[in-house]
RNA sequence: GCCCCUGUGGCGGAAUUGGUAGACGCGACAGACUCAAAAUCUGUUUCCCGCAAGGGAGUGCCUGUUCGAGUCAGGCCAGGGGCACCA
């Protein structure tokens, strides 16, 4: 019995694959392409599992598209801007650049060895001059075009470290690495104007029929469109001008008669203007900042409120003023930064209302409840019903009510109706070495001012150090220093480089043509984009694709690009998990530190010390619950390691890696090897076909690859690769146990063969190719188009239906296929343990279901 | 706090989208081969009662719609994910 040695058959497929450039494509208007694209990695050191998923489900798509007979894009390259360099810097005193170059060489050859058919030959990083060179001019023309603008924004800022830090950087309101209590700061940065696209950006959504219902759902929260209105109160005791007026947004002008209050943002211009002279409300917006940026930790926070003293007039009446706090979960980045507080029909507003002892009206009568005895207690009510307590707005329904108040705002000149989007402008300013720099110079005269074309790329200075705070590329001695293209005067380059998300908006569309002179060359990319197939993590649902969303548009707008939207169809798969393992004195140990007995129970490999097994996890350092793919890859092959990534768990759902699950993937790999090794003597006997020469047993197994064949297709369409992998291993037992006789025989064992070997070969492609030679073909299986099922192979002649009485199965009826209705209740009632179950009663109905089901009603 | 997802044997999961629940794999058990082990092959494997034939229960829980519900609706319970400077 031979054995299958994967380690040297993977390496010689990838050689031959490489040397005749099996997987290097160009334009060829004549074919109809396919660009199947992977979200590329981030260089962080070496592979995970979870790129092993990702790059296997993208490979599998390729290669069985390529099969399909489309002209494939595959390409591959780097996100290789970011934190983690910087990190590494600062650490372990490594330049950034070398830290990713050394990792990307790392990860190069790891990918190379799980044999995915990608053109290596567009591969880009994202950290080269080459691409960031072609960002910085689509910056400076979407800054042209009106995309790019200035303004302050908050950051969460380590006064210890002088850094910004990213809202995981903040844990417990203190800088992870300094520990001191972080402040909400104002900065100057640059934005996108992706609101700009807030309408298209949504109203697209409801056209990418290829995309996960979820994420395009959760995009439109992200988006999160909202029509309501906008209320300008008289500030009391201010002269009438342009500060007289504080303006909040509503989604409920129909609760305008529930008012009790206003609730300012702590970073509202009223509050700051406030605290100014005001030393406790200076002490509470401190407060305030204190908490950080992120969404989750300001609505989670206990409501807290500072009385501004200040009182508003109500607008509808004349005798009631609002007192106007400064509160904490009042949002700047959201609406005005202010709202009015109607506590009976909002919780937030209750249980601030509670705590501060303001009145609590209810306007809102539900429907089945009475006026006068309505009461709200702890909680709001948010539901549908009629205006009462509303003046002129008594006895409307909640959307009546609402248009209501605005028309009589309006013409007032107190309000009037808007549309809010969650969505805000992108803010890609970041104090940090590593990034794309932002083409800008900053001349004390003129102003900021693009650098002008022939000046660009603005490279990073090499030589920086990471010894002290802050950022490296403003403490450089002269790189900023510079002169402005506008006056000839001294200036200085904006030290701030671009959020990496940037980097990722459009790397899509330079794979199209990464040499090309210009950000991309407009023939490639006209005939390439959209990407058809876009495969990635469900983590990436929003930010990276809504900018890239909104970056096709904005190339589009600026002549790039003749599409809109970047990924036709998004796939998005799960994590890959593991379990986890604690010694006694809690620390986090290694799968290799391990042993498992027999009863599940497990110790320590060195010491024997009992060791707890916790639930599966993502696969994480911190938790060290990981699996090295070099280590899995260099045990049982690329193919065994891509073929368990395909097998059991559905692509989108999260799977568990287990050893077990691994050693039953090389099993199967070593059966299909010897499936065709051992038959190889048998097959020669079949080599030519003998027709009307085969037995019931014969024409039956051919049936059965027929289906498999038809089947597999369908599930690879549908990224059913779980179940195209049970298929498989149903139509390689149904080989295993056919026992032929003579010639016809083996012809039918060698078509099996073949056509298994096709279908296996996206999946595990170096054994499929091994095994394609063996049975004695001559060129690459990759060359081979994906095989067609024999529709007359396809169509059962016999049916087995369900008998149920009153629901419940009481035997098994075959019948021809489609037999009638009249046949089938016939069949069905002559069965006896039908006739039993029934009882002696006659039927009162009979169901039947075309080879399906017979219910029998009594 | 807001938004979203998931729940089927010992385990991963399948179920023609409202029509035979548990395909396929893992694990376990039994047998064959072997001096023995590994590998391989054959068989059994949702639970309960029964020697069997057969019967009963069963898809997180409760209610409902239906001839028929894992699938649809309403209400719960449990676990998980996201929330704008991680990528």
């Amino acid at each position: 019995m031979s054995r299958y040695n994967a380690k040297e058959t993977e390496e010689k497929w990838q050689k031959l694959w490489a040397e005749a450039d099996c997987f290097a494509v160009h334009e060829d208007p004549s074919r109809e392409k396919y660009y199947v694209l992977e979200m590329f990695p981030y260089p962080s050191g070496k592979i995970h599992m979870g790129h092993v998923r990702n790059y296997t489900i993208g490979d599998v798509v390729a290669r069985y598209k390529r099969a399909k007979g489309f002209n494939v894009l595959h390409p591959m390259g780097w996100d290789a801007f970011g934190l983690p360099a910087e990190n590494a810097a600062m650490e372990r005193g490594v330049h950034p650049a070398q830290w990713t170059y050394e990792n990307i060489a790392t990860m190069r050859a790891q990918l190379k060895l799980m044999g995915l058919s990608l053109d290596w030959s567009r591969e880009i990083a994202t950290c080269h001059p080459g691409y960031y060179a072609q960002q910085q001019r689509l910056f400076v023309d979407m800054m042209q075009a009106g995309l790019v603008y200035r303004k302050e924004s908050s950051v969460n800022w380590d006064p210890v470290d002088q850094t910004v830090l990213a809202n995981e950087q903040v844990i417990d309101g203190k800088g992870w690495r300094s520990g001191a209590p972080i402040e909400r700061r104002k900065l100057s940065q640059w934005f996108f104007r992706i609101t700009a696209f807030s309408d298209e950006l949504l109203a697209a959504l409801d056209e990418l029929e290829r995309w996960p219902e979820k994420v395009r759902l959760m995009q439109r929260n992200w988006i999160g469109r909202s029509e309501g209105a906008t209320i300008h109160f008289r500030i009391d005791g201010r002269p009438a001008g342009q500060d007289d007026r504080l303006t909040v947004f509503t989604t409920r002008p129909d609760t305008l008669f529930g008012a009790s209050f206003c609730a300012l943002a702590a970073n509202h211009p009223l509050s700051a203007e406030i605290a100014e002279g005001n030393p406790a409300a200076a002490a509470f917006v401190a407060e305030c900042n204190r908490l950080g940026t992120s969404e989750e930790v300001i609505e989670t926070a206990e409501k807290q409120g500072f009385d501004t003293g200040l009182t508003v007039q109500h607008p509808f009446l004349p005798e009631v003023k609002l007192p106007v706090y400064i509160a904490n979960f009042v949002l700047m980045e959201y609406g005005t930064g202010a709202i009015f507080g109607c506590p009976a029909h909002d919780q937030r507003d209750l249980d601030f209302a509670r705590k501060y002892g303001l009145s609590v009206i209810p306007v809102v009568l539900p429907p089945e409840a009475e006026a006068a005895t309505f009461e709200i207690a702890d909680e709001a009510y948010t539901g549908e019903g009629r205006a009462f307590n509303s003046g002129f707005l008594d006895g409307l329904a909640v959307d009546e009510a609402k248009r209501a108040a605005i028309d009589k705002l309006a013409a007032q000149g107190d309000g009037e109706g808007t549309v809010q989007y969650r969505l805000r402008d992108w803010g890609i300013s970041r104090q940090r070495y590593w990034g794309c720099p932002i083409p800008v110079i900053h001349c004390p005269a003129c102003g900021p001012q693009p650098v002008p074309a022939d000046q660009l790329p603005v490279t990073l200075p090499d030589d920086v150090t990471f010894d002290r705070p802050g950022n490296p590329l403003a403490h450089h001695p002269n790189w900023k220093k510079t002169t402005c293209p506008g006056c000839g005067g001294a200036a200085e380059r904006d030290t701030d480089t671009m959020d990496t998300f940037v980097d990722s908006a459009w790397y899509f569309a330079r794979f199209c043509s990464p040499r090309a002179a210009g950000p991309v060359d407009r023939a490639a990319v006209d005939y390439w984009l959209p990407v058809d197939q876009y495969i990635g993590g469900i983590e990436h649902a929003i930010l990276h694709l809504l900018y890239a969303r909104f970056f096709t548009r904005a190339l589009a707008a600026t002549g790039y690009l003749g599409v809109k939207e970047p990924f036709a169809g998004l796939f998005t798969q799960g994590m890959v998990c593991h379990e986890t393992y604690r010694s006694a004195d809690g620390r986090w140990l290694f799968p290799e530190e391990v042993e498992k007995a027999a009863d599940g129970s497990a110790r320590h490999a060195d010491s024997q010390a009992p060791v707890a097994i916790g639930r599966a996890e993502k696969m994480s350092k911190s938790k060290r619950n990981v699996v090295d793919p070099e280590a899995i890859i260099s045990t049982y092959g690329a193919d065994t390691a891509r073929w368990f990534m395909l097998s059991d768990s559905p692509p989108e759902r999260d799977m568990e890696w287990t050893d077990a699950g691994v050693e039953g993937a090389w099993r199967f790999s070593q059966r299909l090897w010897r499936l065709v090794s051992d038959n190889l003597e048998r097959l020669s006997a079949g080599a030519t076909p003998l027709p009307g020469r085969l037995s019931p047993a014969a024409e039956e197994l051919r049936r059965t690859v027929h289906k498999t064949v038809a089947a597999c297709g369908e599930d690879l369409e549908q990224f059913r690769f779980n179940r195209a992998v049970a298929r498989i291993y149903e139509l390689a037992n149904s080989l295993g146990a056919f026992k032929g006789l003579d010639a016809g025989d083996y012809w039918v064992l060698r078509e099996g063969l073949d056509l298994l070997v096709r279908l296996v070969a996206p999946m595990m492609p170096h054994l499929a190719e091994e095994l394609w030679q063996l049975l004695g073909h001559g060129d690459f299986l990759v060359y081979e188009p994906w095989p067609e099922a024999d529709p007359a192979l396809i169509s059962d002649a016999q049916a087995t239906l369900a008998v149920q009485v009153n629901g419940k199965k009481r035997a098994t009826i075959t019948l021809p296929v489609d037999a009638a209705e009249d046949e089938a209740r016939a069949a069905a009632l002559a069965e006896p343990s039908v006739q039993r179950a029934m009882d002696g009663k006659t039927a009162r109905k009979v169901i039947v279901v075309r080879n399906r089901i017979v219910n029998v009603v009594v």
